[in-house]
RNA sequence: GUCCCGUUCGUCUAGAGGCCUAGGACACCGCCCUUUCACGGCGGCAACACGGGUUCGACUCCCGUACGGGACGCCA
């Protein structure tokens, strides 16, 4: 059978770089199974979930490539979800509670006092009609919770291994709030039962949630799928993601950052697993190379200049074809594959282009410590027309005059020249810059 | 507090009792290339959390300690 996963983000809030990471690992399990991506956007929760989170996840996924096969809005199956509330209802698994969020916490806190786990006590189980009568009748409505068994939960982890639950250590999950409207656990069941998903990815934040879920898959009269569960990742420091990172969205990466998405996904893919972290601009070979058992069961480390250097590299190595798009967007329609291909090995973000595309087209303030050298200089600059011999005829000339050589020679004619004292390879870039400006730039007192 | 998971070079990791004087990748450092910086090529530095067992032998198995992560919602 063939593999079906899921990426179910709740449109709360922009995807980041924990969600990215999860919705990246699934779709190159399903990619690289042949399997099929079904995009399910859980917006049970009506307070928080807004459409233009949805539509900025599903903006975000186009960016990085990660294309679906399917999309489903849990909001539109609000009538499926109460037919199987129904019928476990009438199974005898759900059970009616009257205990406010205000009892349910001070319960907590109580056992918690006692140094026992927060597990709920099931005393709602044990009410008589006439009891909960006398609830409703004094105005209070009940949630419904799902009557967990009592027994080992097994699975077996596509990362983890197997997975071993007590049913006795957990407690009775809400599935219904006191609304009616049905939560997370019972959605996505359910939902992973009718779209057929065959492997759940997620993060290890859920393992316990996946210890209620398979007893609920069972008391559905399903198979529960497999599951694979992924360590979260941690900042570079190794505290939690949420300082800085967590609200780290992909929007802040692309717009603000200006990241390639091939520099995330390189990061992503590979970040706690057994292959090397490497700079790749497409996402085949990720797919082609990805297998959950090369994923350690370690908190790995999350580095923000890891993401940078990659960025790097893999603009170094980009296409003048595959940069165009991106160059035209950012507004840089006159530049031609000379100009990147001379600048290229320069850049760490895209935007870096401006940079020297201002430094070949002017105005910059030239840096000259050696006013008589570069006036030397100024008097040797070869008449036009120019081409990429000028350069190197040039500092010929100036050599044989002043007897420099090496960096004494080159570094304040660069600095002269670009105002900076790195930079692409100045026989490409002094053409661009042109006679006219450079003969400014070499005057100490005008600036260019 | 209770339960679960983890702990090998700075970082991501390989390692499933002798193959380990612990391997790779990135970072770092050095050298080379380039008559400059960067880019690129080559090389070097660098780790088994700690304490007890088990064993002829432990990075590998067991127990404990420490540290880190996760879970314990009418959030997802």
């Amino acid at each position: 059978m063939s593999v079906k996963v899921r990426f179910a983000p709740s449109p709360t809030g922009m995807l980041h770089i924990g969600n990215v990471r999860t919705a990246l690992i699934t779709w190159l399990f399903a990619r690289n199974e042949g399997g099929s991506y079904l995009l399910r956007i859980d917006d049970t929760d009506k307070e928080r979930s807004k459409k233009e989170y949805e539509l900025a996840i599903e903006d975000a996924l186009v960016w990085l490539g990660l294309d679906w096969d399917e999309k489903a809005n849990q909001s539109d199956r609000m009538d499926r979800y109460r037919t199987v509330i129904e019928q476990l209802k009438a199974d005898g698994r759900l059970y009616a509670c009257y205990e406010t969020s205000d009892e349910l916490n001070l319960k907590r806190k109580s056992l918690l006092g006692r140094g026992k786990p927060p597990i709920y006590d099931r005393a709602s189980l044990d009410l008589t009609d006439e009891q909960k009568q006398a609830y409703e009748t004094e105005g209070r409505k009940p949630h419904w919770r799902f009557k967990l068994n009592h027994t080992p939960i097994i699975w077996n982890d596509r990362v983890r291994g197997e997975v071993k639950f007590e049913g006795a250590l957990l407690s009775d999950p809400v599935l219904i709030r006191e609304d009616g409207s049905p939560l997370y656990h019972l959605c996505s069941v359910i939902d992973d039962i009718d779209f057929e998903i065959t492997d759940v990815v997620r993060g290890e934040d859920h393992v316990s949630n996946t210890a209620m879920h398979v007893q609920m898959f069972e008391a559905l009269g399903a198979k529960a799928p497999g599951f694979a569960h992924l360590p979260l990742i941690s900042d570079a420091e190794g505290g939690k993601l949420s300082k800085r990172l967590g609200s780290m969205s992909i929007k802040d990466l692309r717009d603000d950052e200006n990241l390639e998405p091939t520099a995330i996904a390189s990061l992503l893919a590979r970040l706690g697993s057994s292959d090397p972290i490497e700079a790749f601009s497409t996402l085949q070979p990720l797919v082609d190379s990805f297998d959950f058992s090369k994923f350690s069961r370690g908190t790995p480390k999350f580095d923000t200049d890891e993401l940078f250097r990659l960025n790097s590299k893999i603009l170094h190595d980009m296409s003048y074809e595959q940069a165009l798009v991106s160059l035209r967007k950012i507004g840089l329609n006159d530049v031609d594959e000379t100009f990147w291909n001379a600048v290229r090995p320069n850049i760490e973000r895209l935007r870096d282009v401006k940079n020297w595309w201002e430094v070949a087209n002017g105005p910059v303030s030239p840096t000259i410590e050696e006013p008589d050298y570069i006036s030397e200089a100024l008097d040797l600059l070869p008449a036009e027309p120019w081409d990429s011999e000028t350069w190197k005829n040039w500092t010929a000339a100036i050599k044989d005059k002043t007897g420099r050589k090496g960096k004494e020679l080159f570094m304040p004619l660069r600095q002269a020249l670009t105002g900076m004292n790195h930079g692409p390879e100045l026989d490409v870039l002094l053409p661009l810059i042109g006679y006219a400006q450079t003969q400014k730039r070499l005057h100490k007192d005008e600036a260019a």
